[in-house]
DNA sequence: GAGCACAAGAGGTCAGACCACTTTGTCTGC
DNA sequence: GCAGACAAAGTGGTCTGACCTCTTGTGCTC
């Protein structure tokens, strides 16, 4: 696996490799990042908010304002923490990401592949469905028959249509009761957006997509777990063999006419 | 879910929400994460290999070494890089990690619990341990088996046994033939690690454990990939258990004479 | 009342000096 | 000849303080 060079290797035991998890980024990165993460534990700090100016609170940690920039950068990387120019620095709010592009990057590294990425996404949100129609409350049922709704409403307008797509699966995460799955979930679901860019013809069949997404929501509404992860799995499957085809017709003839400008994928 | 305030609130539609996912970290900082992600992919730079020095590197850049440090820190913090004062800084090697302590911070955001971790490992390991019985090949079986000795060679040394301990699961991993998937998986053990660093009596049990581990690598070496998954599904279950009973007796009794310094968990 | 201009506040970048850690190779003393 | 001490080079870490750019709000003008 990693660390094995040749096909001879065999136990190069470094008993410490396990530990080289921590000590990482200077003293005053993550004096910054500690300061921070005690102010959102006790309550100082809540999401959405934000912190003072750099100058002010730099001096306030006693630091230069060079090292609490680090400081946020790093907290910013893992999407922590929102940085507006010209306005301020913010805690995060809104549905956790691990770390927003590293997936991205990872997979430049790594060499992830497409299918892998869906393969991931099938096990994650099925599981999730499973676990919404096992634990889901009733305003999360309600929120999803209004994702439904709206899906059937905006079919002709695909831009539209993909919002409530994207709500519809971000609310049974929220559902599923684990925010960890969920966050996995937006990791990998971002990557695949904007990592790549996919240009899907969405008019395609938003209509069968409304459909699915109604059946889904019946699943889960009615609490039948099994049949939930089934058609989710289901789902996702399509999605993805609606995208390897849509690749492998962009990749045979690059002329075809269509090619709905910026694209987005149909979730 | 997210964005909903009330229980009247309904649908407040921000078209453009979705989108939020890009423009983050000002121009030069992307420039420097794209430059660097340009040479990764085009062969420049491989994994575990050397940048040029800050100075020189920034130079080369045309910004300067204060705008150069603030992309490396931003690939650091997603783990793609490793800065080692002094020396240099490098490309990452070795399991890809999604977002080092990421998760532990969003967790002090969102109030992640022990249980949802545990949650989240069980379906990642018991899904990889499926995968690996279909994919796996005869080098990674040789890998798992010669880990399964260690196991019962180091049994009386806890520090040793962890190693192999851990070294199993992630070439189980590396079996199932999806780096994703094993991303995420050594996301969430090493926020299980260091984020709390509980302390488990690992002797107690260290043969079970063993057997444990050697029945899973038969199920995966004759390719049962429903047995993987079970017995997986269990040994996790029964480390969450553990975990629990260790923590009850930890908040119930502070006084009790063991506590074995500084906490390994058993995998 | 609608625009527009400007000022204030906040983050972004820069330059250059100096500090701290690692590594390496030489020099000294045995 | 060898071991240990030391010095220097190379590289990341931090600081200072100035200046640039963006966003927002205010108040003036028409």
């Amino acid at each position: 696996m990693y660390d094995d060079p040749g096909s001879t290797g065999v136990q190069v035991l470094k008993p410490t490799q396990i530990e080289t998890t921590h000590e990482s980024e200077s003293h005053l990165t993550m004096q910054v990042v500690n300061h921070i993460r005690a102010m959102i534990e006790d309550g100082t700090l809540k999401p959405g908010e934000k912190i003072p100016p750099e100058r002010e609170f730099a001096q306030k940690l006693k630091i230069s304002r060079a090292s609490l920039r680090t400081g946020i950068g790093y907290m910013a990387a893992m999407g922590i923490m929102k940085v507006r120019h010209g306005v301020g620095t913010f805690i995060a709010e809104g549905p956790p990401e691990i770390g927003k592009s590293s997936l991205g990057l990872l997979g430049a590294l790594h060499g992830f592949k497409s299918w892998q990425m869906f393969e991931a996404r099938l096990l994650l949100e099925g599981k999730m469905a499973a676990l919404a129609a096992e634990r889901g409350k009733e305003e999360h049922f309600t929120l999803l028959a209004e994702e439904v709704a709206e899906m059937y409403a905006t079919i002709d307008d695909p831009e539209e249509y993909l919002i409530h797509d994207v709500r519809f699966h971000r609310t049974i995460a929220a559902a599923s009761g684990n925010p960890i799955l969920a966050s996995l979930m937006e990791t990998i679901t971002s990557a695949l957006y904007d990592g790549r860019r996919k240009t899907v013809g969405l008019t395609r069949a938003l209509k069968d997509s409304a459909d699915v997404h109604r059946e889904i929501y019946r699943a889960i509404r009615t609490r039948n777990s099994s049949e939930a992860q089934r058609l989710m799995e289901r789902h996702i499957q399509s999605a993805k063999d609606a995208q390897d085809d849509e690749e492998r017709m962009a990749s045979r003839k690059r002329k075809t006419t269509r090619t709905p400008a910026n694209g987005k994928v149909a979730v």
